[in-house]
DNA sequence: CATCCGTGGCG
DNA sequence: TCGCCAAGGAT
């Protein structure tokens, strides 16, 4: 037998595992044919939608990659597409799906794909790995499905399946613990179906063995589970709480005009490298903690004068931090001098929607319209 | 290694 | 209302 298939056992034999391998994969991978969901990036056998999938579903759920995804390959159908495009068009595809870094890194990764690689996405995890934004899941999971490459991967599906079925104890982000997933996910992987496997491994996740109760009475490798031995496999994975997000306070006017064809809103991008980079948001002043900007700071940091109209207030929660917002309203009869011209730029109110804005753009948005509505 | 980075849904 | 969580990666 080759080395790679002793390493196997002997990971598996520290948990009391000999045969069980080869029944878990069986049923497993029979499970998953008769219950695979069909998705857009399913079985299309194209390695740039496997990619564009991987990267739209980190930290995000199917339902919501969905749509994304069919806009996304409608706009750039291949890689040469997408690293031709210029950024702001990726950013406006992208608006409303969160960490946005994600689109950036793709987008490079494109370029950098068709300078160095003519156009073909690398094959092994290696090669993978050298792109911005894949990571050692990513690699895995774009090897193995594109590729049919025996390469393993952990997500968050994979590691409560795996705590559970190995009734794992203790931070599953530990070094230790993260080893031990990946050693698990490497030996269990099935070296014939590596793709459909490691699907399988996150569809049961996601399906049936659900963080808060697991359907464990129709679970195909129950059998297997120490965890369903054990009688609390809604207590595993063993993870720490998050902290609370941090309160942040800001101030936003929505600034218009009338133009020849209706409203024009002001807008500007944010600062690189922090919190929703780059997109398009209206005039803005925030900062941490619970003191409001004044509404001062505002108009001197665009260099204009007027009596903004209060329209509302909402709250918008980002992974690590609560951020209200107060909503002005500002009409300006003449174009003042802008205090940071290159900053501004006019759209048409009908064009904001489809901007590369984020979601919380979007909320101020909406309850602007409602407001001036109201009013007019 | 801890923190940063979005969003929407669910109990 | 709130905490948790979802096909993570970069720094």
């Amino acid at each position: 037998m080759c080395g790679a298939g002793a390493a196997v056992r002997q990971v598996l034999a520290e948990y009391g595992w000999g045969e069980e391998l080869v029944s878990f994969r069986t049923q497993l991978l029979s499970w998953f044919r008769q219950a695979r969901r069909e998705l857009p990036w399913r079985g299309v056998g194209n390695p740039y939608a496997t990619w564009v999938s991987e990267i739209m579903l980190q930290q995000t759920q199917v339902v919501t990659v969905i749509g994304y995804f069919e806009r996304w390959m409608e706009a750039f159908p291949t890689v040469e597409a997408l690293a031709a495009a210029d950024e702001e068009q990726v950013l406006e595809l992208w608006s409303g799906l969160g960490y946005y870094r994600r689109a950036r890194f793709l987008h490079r990764a494109a370029r950098q794909v068709v300078e160095e690689h003519q156009g073909r996405i690398p094959s092994t995890v290696k090669g993978l790995r050298e792109l911005p934004g894949v990571g050692p899941y990513t690699a895995g999971a774009i090897a193995s499905i594109a590729y049919g490459r025996p390469a393993a991967i952990v997500d968050g599906n994979v590691i409560r399946v795996l705590s559970r079925v190995f009734e794992l104890r203790g931070d599953p982000r530990s070094t230790e613990n993260h080893k031990k997933h990946w050693a698990l996910a490497e030996a269990l992987v099935d070296p014939v179906s590596p793709g459909d496997f490691n699907e399988a491994l996150m569809e049961l996740g996601s399906q049936v063995c659900t963080p808060r109760s697991p359907a464990c009475l129709i679970c195909p490798v129950r059998e297997f589970c120490a965890g369903f031995a054990g009688g609390e496999p809604e207590a595993l994975p063993e993870v720490t709480r998050r902290s609370a997000p941090k309160p942040m306070r800001a101030v936003a006017v929505v600034v218009w005009r009338v133009g020849p064809e209706g409203r024009e809103l002001l807008v500007g991008p944010r600062q690189a490298g922090g919190l929703l980079a780059g997109l398009l948001e209206f005039p803005t002043v925030e900062r941490e903690g619970k003191r409001w900007p004044g509404v001062g700071e505002v108009a001197s940091m665009l260099g204009i004068e007027g009596e903004p109209v209060e329209v509302g207030e909402l709250t918008h929660i980002f992974s690590h931090r609560r951020l209200q917002t107060r909503i002005l309203s500002l009409e300006l009869s003449e174009t003042p001098e802008w205090s940071d011209p290159e900053r501004w730029r006019w759209l048409r109110e009908g064009e904001v929607e489809g901007a590369a804005i984020s979601a919380l753009t979007r909320k101020i948005l909406r309850r602007w319209v409602e407001a001036e509505v109201l009013e007019a």
